[in-house]
DNA sequence: GTCCAGGCATGCA
DNA sequence: TGCATGCATGGA
C-alpha cells in the first residue's frame, strides 16, 4: 500500500484487500450511495466525502494528508492486514468460497452512537428502508453542513426531540428504543467514549441495558462502532449460513478473534447468492 | 389481502 | 432457559 497526496487527494495505490463496493454495500453502513461505478459519496466523520475506485486504486478527493492521517486512515481500516486475517480465516470451503466473493470488505470504524442508532432501527426492517429512516433523521435533526447534506443527529438532539419529535421519520415501534439509547448516551448512564476499553462481554453488557438492544444489535455496534472484531451478530441470513452449510459443526468461537470480519464475508456472500440466483 | 424485512420485549411453560 | 407472539411501516 503506498500513500501520496495530489491536489489535494489521497491516492492509495497497490491497495489489497479493499474493495469499496463491497465495503459499502455489505450492510455495516447506510449512508453512503454509488454515484457511478467505482465512485461513491457519503457522509462520516462531519463531513461529506467522494471516494472512487479504479482497480487497486482507491481515491479520495478533497482530503488533506492531516485528516487522511487523524480519520480516514482507521475510518477504512487501512492499518490491519486483511491478507493475514484471510489467511488465518481460510480453513474451510464455505468461508474460502465466501472470502472469494467478499474478500475486499473493509469493517468501517464508524461513529458509535451512530452505529448504535442505526442498528436499532435495523430490527425487523430491509435496508432500503432503514436507509430511509436514518437519512430523514438527518433532515430532522442534524445539522446541515451543504446544500440538503446532514449530518447524524448528537444523542442530546435526539433526547430532546423525544418520541414524539422524531414521529416523522416514521420509525415505528423503534421510535422508544431510539429515545431509550439517546437518553442512556446523553446522560452518561452509559459512556460510549470509554465503551472501547472494556471487555468484549462487558462492552455487550452494557449496550444491552438500551430497550431495543438485543445481542445482534449490540454486536453490530460493537463491530462496527468499537472495533471489535470478535463480535459476531447473528442475523438471519448468517444463522441461514450457518444451518445451511455448518449444521451442527458450528460453535460460539468457531471464527476466533476476527468472528467478525467473517460474519461480514458470509453476510455479503449469501445474500450474493441470493440476488444471483434470482432468474 | 398476505408476507417479509441485518430483532426484541413480553408473557407463559 | 426456551419458545411463541406482537410490533409499525412500507414494498413486493
Amino acid at each position: 500500500m503506498k500513500i501520496i497526496t495530489e491536489n489535494n487527494n489521497i491516492i492509495i495505490s497497490s491497495c489489497s484487500n479493499f474493495d469499496l463496493s463491497q465495503t459499502f454495500e455489505c450492510g455495516q453502513c447506510f449512508r453512503f450511495e454509488k454515484i457511478e461505478d467505482g465512485l461513491y459519496s457519503g457522509v462520516a466523520n462531519g463531513r461529506l466525502i467522494k471516494i472512487k475506485q479504479d482497480g487497486d486504486t482507491v481515491t479520495l478527493y478533497d482530503v488533506n494528508e492531516q485528516e487522511f492521517d487523524e480519520k480516514w486512515r482507521s475510518f477504512f481500516d487501512l492499518d490491519r492486514d486483511y491478507g493475514a486475517i484471510i489467511k488465518e480465516l481460510s480453513f474451510d470451503s464455505i468461508i474460502k468460497a465466501a472470502i472469494k466473493a467478499a474478500g475486499g470488505i473493509r469493517i468501517l470504524k464508524q461513529d458509535g452512537w451512530e452505529v448504535l442508532c442505526s442498528f436499532i432501527i435495523s430490527q425487523n426492517n430491509n435496508i432500503p428502508r432503514i436507509k430511509k429512516i436514518i437519512a430523514s433523521l438527518c433532515m430532522l435533526l442534524g445539522e446541515e453542513i451543504s446544500d440538503g447534506v446532514y449530518t447524524f443527529p448528537s444523542a442530546e438532539r435526539v433526547v430532546k426531540a423525544g418520541v414524539e419529535g422524531i414521529a416523522p421519520i416514521r420509525s415505528g415501534f423503534r421510535a422508544k428504543y431510539i429515545i431509550d439509547a439517546a437518553q442512556k448516551v446523553f446522560s452518561g448512564e452509559i459512556n460510549l467514549e470509554t465503551l472501547a476499553e472494556l471487555e468484549y462481554s462487558l462492552a455487550k453488557k452494557e449496550l444491552m441495558k438500551i430497550k431495543g438492544v438485543g445481542e445482534k444489535v449490540a454486536d453490530c455496534t460493537l463491530l462496527f462502532g468499537f472495533g471489535f472484531c470478535e463480535a459476531f451478530p447473528r442475523d438471519v441470513w448468517v444463522k441461514r449460513v450457518i444451518e445451511k452449510y455448518y449444521e451442527d459443526g458450528f460453535t460460539p468461537g468457531y471464527f476466533g478473534k476476527n468472528a467478525g470480519i467473517a460474519q461480514q464475508y458470509l453476510f455479503y456472500y449469501e445474500r450474493s447468492i441470493g440476488k444471483n440466483t434470482k432468474a
